[in-house]
DNA sequence: ATGCATGAGTT
DNA sequence: ACTCATGCATA
């Protein structure tokens, strides 16, 4: 629901106007090996494995997960290392909300008004964005450097992924609310910090069985996204026969259909 | 950087 | 069965 006026261009654009300046950083680079050619198979769940981001020795996948709990649709053995603590409050925020309207406080009087506590407007969001990002890039770190130190600064850790969203405005406008203030704190911390940092410390694994990311054909592809077109939300029994005539499993098609709506609203 | 997947919370 | 936040694995 950010989108909207946020640019969200067409991607591909290589040369954006944003400055790479020469912050070259080379760090280790976590990418490991790849595996069985062979793409998906109804059925066939993998170990997969699952390695660490920063300090990953000989490149040894090491794998994490138990044999222990499946996790076959919605049946689960919660495992998950989900920092429990802070925030619950989780209020739906309609799609196309935009900015929070204000709240008529009564006898809620905030007194402080700290660095920036209130719900920043998108552009601010764009803004700080940028801004983190650039910064990000200055100091040397990574991605994933920002999300392990998040997760040893407040318990939250978080992956590359949700930073590299965060960077490129691809998450919702509510959850980028709701991660700016934790990055935020992270960008002061970070270039006044000297040499504090110690923090090497995150619970290992947990056991978690994940099936193997399925590789969907680009002709297949093209099917899905023009019946999406036309109906963005199919009922059950659509999807269980567009599955059916494109030979896929049901499951993954409708996980197809919300992953696209949800992409359709970043 | 992005595609498919998981899971908690809703509807 | 959906939405939403999030992430492993991969391009």
């Amino acid at each position: 629901s950010l989108c909207h006026n946020i640019t969200k261009q067409q991607d591909v654009k290589p040369g954006r106007e944003d400055l790479q300046l020469g912050a070259i950083i080379h760090h280790r680079s976590p990418h490991v090996a790849h595996h069985s050619p062979h793409t998906n198979h109804p059925g066939a769940w993998g170990a997969t494995g699952a390695h660490n981001s920063s300090l990953n020795n000989g490149g040894q996948p090491i794998n994490i997960y138990a044999q222990s709990g499946f996790t076959v649709n919605g049946m689960l053995d919660h495992g998950g290392l989900t920092p429990p603590p802070t925030s619950a409050p989780s209020q739906s925020l309609h799609p196309g909300l935009r900015d929070t309207p204000e709240h008529g406080d009564i006898g809620a009087h905030h007194c402080h008004d700290h660095s920036d506590e209130e719900t920043p407007t998108s552009d601010e969001l764009e803004q700080f964005a940028k801004q983190f990002k650039q910064r990000r890039i200055k100091l040397g770190f990574t991605q994933a450097d920002v999300g392990l130190a998040l997760g040893t600064l407040y318990g939250n850790v978080f992956s590359q992924t949700t930073i590299c969203r965060f960077e490129a405005l691809q998450l919702s406008f509510k959850n980028m609310c709701k991660l700016k203030p934790l990055l935020n704190k992270w960008l002061e911390e970070a270039d006044s910090s000297t040499g504090s940092p110690s923090s090497i410390d995150k619970i290992a694994a947990q056991g978690r069985k994940r099936k193997k990311r399925t590789s969907i054909e680009v002709s297949v592809k093209g099917v899905l996204e023009t019946h999406f077109l036309k109906c963005p939300k199919p009922a059950a029994q659509e999807i269980t026969s567009l599955a059916d005539s494109l030979q896929l499993e049901k499951e993954v098609v409708r996980v197809w259909f919300c992953n696209r709506r949800q992409k359709r609203k970043e």
